[in-house]
DNA sequence: ACATAATCGAGACGGTACGTCCCGTCTTGTG
DNA sequence: CACAAGACGGGACGTACCGTCTCGATTATGT
């Protein structure tokens, strides 16, 4: 997943010879996600990067052994880390985590990847592997932790089904971004709808008996 | 998206010489299935979909247009329809479309093909538009129309937020095919876990205060 | 040296499959010499001919094996057959002979290859074995022939040594295009000079003693 | 055509910095002399010279702009100045002469060069220039020389075409060497046969008539 | 002693061409 | 006509070198 051989080093010796590029790299990462997003994993090509970052095919092999190697590489660099929200409430925090999701997949290149890497995740080829573990679960993890520190507070029950919940607070979301549905909310709206729905639900556990 | 020219026509003149073969025309569609399945729209090719289906790459061209043409027909071959629940209670008719939608991704080509499609439906591909119309919206109307029959039936309150219920129900399911998530939960006790929450939760639909 | 297949077959069973094109193995052989001719052998690229023939890297590569193959096809598309001459004396068939080598030499794509080829033929490559058994010995052996039917008709001794006499006539010829000195006479005069030079040493050959 | 900068300059002040090394100026002359025979002009590679001299490319470009520069350096040093004989007669020196011009391109790296300059030669390239000048016009300027020599003592007619002369015996030997072609004479014996033939010829410029 | 300066090797740089593979199209003869 | 076979022009693959360009290290000299 490294570049063949790392030239940020820390290190006590250097290599002979002159040494690769920075420039060359950042060129070679922006070019790589731009086509990726583009053009899709499997219809993108090497010369494809090489042409649009100004460089050599020899300057990309050099570094990278193969186009998945290449692309998680910059996936990775995109990765905006999310800072755990701290409004006080579980469920100020939670509606913070949800408009960032929402904005996340609005805007960014995070939202554009996200479509493509769909098919990767599901076959769990190295890149999808990658994704996943990498960005997918990090932010799991964290309504994971923030739903954990609700249940501390008390605001929600001690047996509450933290899997069940996480997956109806970011399940809308992702649902919304793969079938390109629009809505006319913002998306804070639709993180509040969102959030006191699976909240309240969340009180109540058992069957749902007649109302 | 259709054939160019439909082997089937009920049609009261035949046309003149030899008649298209029936029989190259399903190898073609399940050799394109199993190739969309197992490589994906970007990676299989028209000369691989000829070769597995023992067919001349001219005899594919003649009859569909472009690799997209002959994908869609492929898909629409492999819709199986799935039938409006009617257990009497709203939550039993959710319980059983929810245990379906799980079935179908689990076990079939359907769910095979899901991951796949995330990708074209976002992008708005030709083929994305069509799985989307053609699968994935009568899928979600059907779910809209058993929470409106439950609002009529009033076990639903009148102003009940329909799209979204409709994605809190169906987001999850969809979240965990992507992610490939394993759950040791049987389907129905996952169905009915959300089923439950997310009709209890629409119950409320003002802030939640403290609990 | 042939062709991977022969196309012209006679023969009694054709091929399936659309036959290849003479248009383009014309075009790749004009392209071909040409580049020979401007570059050199080891100059010249495959790409370089595709290009020019307006041809795919494929077509060519189905027909020839490699760059050798190709040229030496090439190479055997221009030889154009000299006729023996006969003039009716040994004298004004050996100056026809002599001019239509200068002729070709000055005029021809034959004079462009042969300094190309000097290397070639030297080293002994395939491409020179080729070019030396094609071109250079039929010539050289039509000299000869001329030389022993002017044996043969009493106007050369019995005894005249015709390899001798050969290098003698041919040698200047070539020597005056490899180093490319230009001569103030005309074809004719020069052949005529040379002719009548050798043939008078041919009567005698016994060492030189003082004149 | 000479080192960019003399490192043998005789010469009042030196240079500062560190002086070039003259090691590595042979060993570089050395491997691209044996790289030229081995493989020509053409397929020889400065990468190739300086892996075999055991020196970095930079040291090679530092001191020569280009291969061609390189090469005729390279050439210029394995030039074996030939001394004009004077046997005291013209057939005689002529013979010395032609053994010689066949010993040296049989045996020695000046006859494995001369077939890779036909084409440089015939060309009229820098390099071919070069070996024009500087190896081939003093040969072929030594025998005419010897020529007009002999029309001093008289061995030869006042009006003797020098021209003519030089070439009838030169080519041969050069003709020779070009195709390969084995003689079962010894040096001596075939020039022995072209001097006293065309020596022979040359007392008789008039037209060839009945013999 | 020590700064100065041109050398040295190593090796990365943007490129070009390689020969292969496969794409989707086109063009045959046969059924 | 439809069909298989397969040639067509084209494009990308990953490799190998090309000649140029930096590097740190080395090696002389002129203070």
């Amino acid at each position: 997943m490294r570049s063949v051989e790392d030239p940020v080093e820390s290190s006590e010796r250097r290599t002979p010879g002159r040494p690769r590029s920075a420039l060359a790299h950042r060129a070679i990462l922006d070019a790589a996600i731009q086509l990726f997003v583009e053009e899709g994993f499997g219809a993108m090509s090497m010369e494809g990067v090489a042409a649009r970052a100004g460089v050599g095919k020899t300057t990309i092999y050099r570094r990278w052994d193969s186009k998945e190697d290449l692309v998680v590489d910059a996936i990775e660099e995109i990765i905006i880390p999310v800072p755990v929200p701290d409004t006080g409430s579980l469920r100020g925090d939670l509606i913070e985590l949800l408009v960032a999701l929402q904005r996340s997949m609005r805007h960014s290149v995070v939202g554009q990847v996200f479509p493509r890497m769909a098919q990767e995740v599901a076959a769990g080829s190295a890149l999808g592997v990658v994704y996943r573990e990498r960005i997918l679960e990090p932010r799991t993890r964290m309504v994971d932790a923030v739903l954990h520190r609700g249940i501390e507070r008390g605001e929600l029950p001690v047996r509450a089904d933290i899997e069940l919940a996480s997956d109806l607070l970011i399940g809308p979301i992702i649902l919304c971004k793969l079938t390109q549905r629009l809505s006319d909310r913002t998306s804070r709206q639709r993180a509040t709808a969102i959030v006191d729905t699976v909240l309240f639900g969340l009180r109540r556990t058992q069957p749902v008996g007649d109302p």
